[in-house]
DNA sequence: CTTAAGTACTGCAACGTTGTATAGTCCACA
DNA sequence: TGTGGACTATACAACGTTGCAGTACTTAAG
C-alpha cells in the first residue's frame, strides 16, 4: 500500500513512464511537467521499490561484505571503512559474518545470494586455493593475500615484508631470542603463513634460533594463553612478534600478570594498528596497514567490475597496499 | 541468465506454477513429480530470485540493524549476536552505520529504505523522544532506553539502577571522591542521562559531592582527556565510574602514564564488558549487561510484530533485561 | 449412479519498474 | 512549403514470482 508511480501518476495527471522519468532525471521532462510531478511525489511521499527496480534492471544496489567476525577490531574498522567507501556510489553494503566456517563461506562463493547482492567483497579466512575459484557471476574482490589465481581481484598489503619489518624492529633492540605467536598449520591458514615467512627470512638471516608458537585463533584469549606456554617451557624469550594485535594484547597481559616487564624484559610487537593499542599499557608496537586505502580500493576495484565499461571484465587483479611500523612502548626502551 | 523457474519448468516437463509450489513446499504434489522437478532444479543449479519473490510477497527476509558504529567493540557485539539470533529465523541483516548523525538517523527512522527492509533494529545515538515516534510502516525496535512513548517496542537493561550499582560498588571500597566520567548534554543523550542519574542517587545517598566530567564521545582519547582535566584541575578522585568500558580504559591510560595506580590510587569501573577489559592491565571492572538476551529479545520482539498471528499490533512493549556486576582488577585493592 | 470432496496440476493476472517503440508538436532551415 | 530534427509524452512488454480460479481426474459417500 505504499504509493508507486502508478499513484504518482494519477495525481499528477501524467502517464506512468513520465513519472518514471522524472524520477531517473530523463532530460527531456517540461518543466511545469516535471514541478507538478515532483509535487505529487512529495505529496504521496512516493520511495521506489527496490524490489521492482532490481527485478528489471537485474541490479540491487547492494554489495556483501563477508569477513569472519566484526568482534574482532580490526575487521570491525575495515567493515566501517567500507560501507563508507560504498555510500559514495550510494551502494548498500550487507554485512555478513563467516565466523570463520567453511561452509558458510562456501555458501558465498557459490552465490547462494546470487540474485540479491551485485557483488561481494570477501575477506576469507577458512578457505583458500582451488575453493575460492569458483565462478559464480557474482564479481569479487577478495581482502588479503591471493592465494591461488582464481577469476578474483584482490587488495592486500605485502604480509610477508611487513612481518620482517616487524621482525627486523625487534631486532634492531638487541634482542635475540624472538618468538612468534600466531602460527598456524591448516593450509588455509594463509596470512599466518606468510607472516611466519617473513618472521623466518629474518631470524636465519641474522643466524637466530626461530620460537614458532601456534595458536587455535587469533584472539586475546589465544595469545595469553600462548605467551604462558612459551614462559612455561624453555628459555623464555626477550621478544615476540604476535602475527595481530589482539594476539600480543593478550600477550603482554599474561607477561604483567607474572611481573614481568615489557618492553623490559620482553618486547612485543603486533599486527593491524587497532585502537586498543594506542590506549592499553604499555601502548603497543605494530604494523599499519593503510586500512582506508584497502577499503577504497576493494570499492573501486569492484565498481569496475560492476560498470558496463571495457575494464568490466579483464584479467584479475593484485593490488598492493602500503604499511608502516608505528613504534610505540611495547617496544621502546629507556 | 541464471536460471527461473520457467527453465525448470520446460526441463521438469511441468508447469511453472507446479515448479512453484514443490519450491514451497506445497502438499499436494505428487511425489514422481516432485522428484522430477528436484532433478532439475539441482540440475540447473536454480535459485529463487528474491526481488521477484519480494515484489509478489511484499517480503524482503532483510532486516536492518542500525548502530552508531561497528568499531565501538560493544556494538560490535550486538550485532554479531544479533545476526546470529536472525540466521535462526533464516533473515539477513543489513548492517546501517548512522555515525550518530542525527540525519541519517532521522532517514532510516522516516523508512527510506521501507522496501527493502521488513523491519528494523535501532539503537538510537543523535535522536530521542517524539523524533523516534514516527510511524513508517516498517515494525522498529529500539535498542536501549525507551526515551518516549512512541510506536515501536524497545529492549534495555535498567541504566539507572546499573549505574547506580557501579557507583555503590565504588562507594564499598570506601572511596569518598567518586567522579563520573562521561556526562553529555544534549537532550538526545540519553544513556548518558540515566547513567548519570544513578550514579547521583548514590553520592546523594552517601552524601558525597558529585563530580561529572563532560566528554564528547564515548571513545578511548575522550576518556583519557576526561581523565587528564580532572587529574589538572581541582582535587584529584580516589575513584571514577567511566559511563562505558571504551572511556575507562582511556581513563585508566592517562592514570598510569601518570604514574598513578589502578586500582591503588584511583579505582575505575567501566560499563558494556567488552572484550577488551577482560585483557587489560589491571583487568577492567564493569557492568555486563546480558547482550545474547538483548539480541534474542530484539529479535524475536520484531518476529511477534512481522508475523501474521494476533500479536502483530499490540501496544508497544518495553523488555528489561538483567545486568550484573563484574568486579576485576581496577577496583579490587589488595 | 449421482454428488461431493479430495488430489494433481495448470493458466492467468498482478506486484512496480524501466527499455523500446512510437506519436505528436514545434521550430529552423533550405 | 516541405523536411528533418529536437522535444515531450505515451503505450506496451517484459523481469520472475505467487495467489486465485479453474480443469480434469479419482475416490468416497449417499
Amino acid at each position: 500500500m505504499p504509493p508507486g508511480l502508478k499513484d504518482v501518476a494519477a495525481r499528477a495527471g501524467v502517464s506512468i513512464k513520465t513519472v518514471s522519468n522524472v524520477v531517473n532525471g530523463y532530460v527531456h521532462v517540461a518543466p511545469a511537467t516535471r514541478a507538478r510531478v515532483q509535487a505529487a511525489i512529495e505529496a504521496l511521499g512516493y520511495v521506489p521499490n527496490m524490489a521492482a527496480r532490481q527485478l528489471r534492471s537485474g541490479r540491487s544496489g547492494v554489495i556483501a561484505l563477508a569477513v569472519p567476525e566484526l568482534q574482532s577490531p580490526y575487521f570491525a574498522e575495515i567493515a566501517g571503512l567500507i560501507v563508507q567507501a560504498a555510500e559514495q556510489r550510494s551502494w548498500t553494503v550487507l554485512i555478513d559474518q563467516t565466523d570463520g566456517h567453511a561452509e558458510r563461506e562456501r555458501n558465498l562463493v557459490a552465490g547462494l545470494r546470487r540474485h540479491a547482492i551485485d557483488g561481494l567483497i570477501f575477506s576469507p579466512l577458512a578457505l583458500a586455493g582451488e575453493e575460492l575459484a569458483v565462478e559464480s557471476g557474482t564479481p569479487m574482490v577478495l581482502l588479503g593475500e591471493r592465494v591461488w589465481h582464481g577469476p578474483a581481484d584482490h587488495v592486500a598489503i605485502d604480509n610477508t615484508a611487513a612481518a620482517a619489518d616487524a621482525t627486523r624492529h625487534l631486532r634492531s633492540l638487541g634482542r635475540r631470542r624472538i618468538a612468534a605467536i600466531g602460527v598456524q598449520d591448516s593450509p588455509s591458514a594463509v596470512t599466518s603463513h606468510q607472516r611466519l615467512a617473513g618472521y623466518r627470512s629474518v631470524l636465519a638471516e641474522a643466524g637466530l634460533e626461530s620460537v614458532e608458537t601456534p595458536v587455535e585463533s587469533f584472539h586475546r584469549a589465544d595469545g595469553a594463553a600462548a605467551m604462558a606456554r612459551l614462559l612455561d617451557e624453555g628459555e623464555p624469550p626477550d621478544a615476540v612478534f604476535c602475527f595481530n594485535d589482539l594476539l600480543a594484547l593478550g600477550a603482554i597481559r599474561t607477561l604483567l600478570e607474572r611481573g614481568l616487564s615489557v618492553p623490559g624484559d620482553v618486547a612485543v610487537i603486533g599486527f593491524d594498528d587497532i585502537e586498543d593499542g594506542r590506549f592499553s599499557t604499555p601502548t603497543l608496537s605494530t604494523i599499519a596497514p593503510d586500512a582506508p586505502r584497502i577499503a577504497q580500493l576493494a570499492v573501486d576495484l569492484l565498481a569496475e567490475r560492476l560498470g558496463d565499461g571495457p575494464a568490466a571484465s579483464g584479467a584479475p587483479r593484485e593490488l598492493r597496499v602500503d604499511h608502516r611500523l608505528v613504534v610505540r612502548e611495547s617496544t621502546t626502551v629507556g
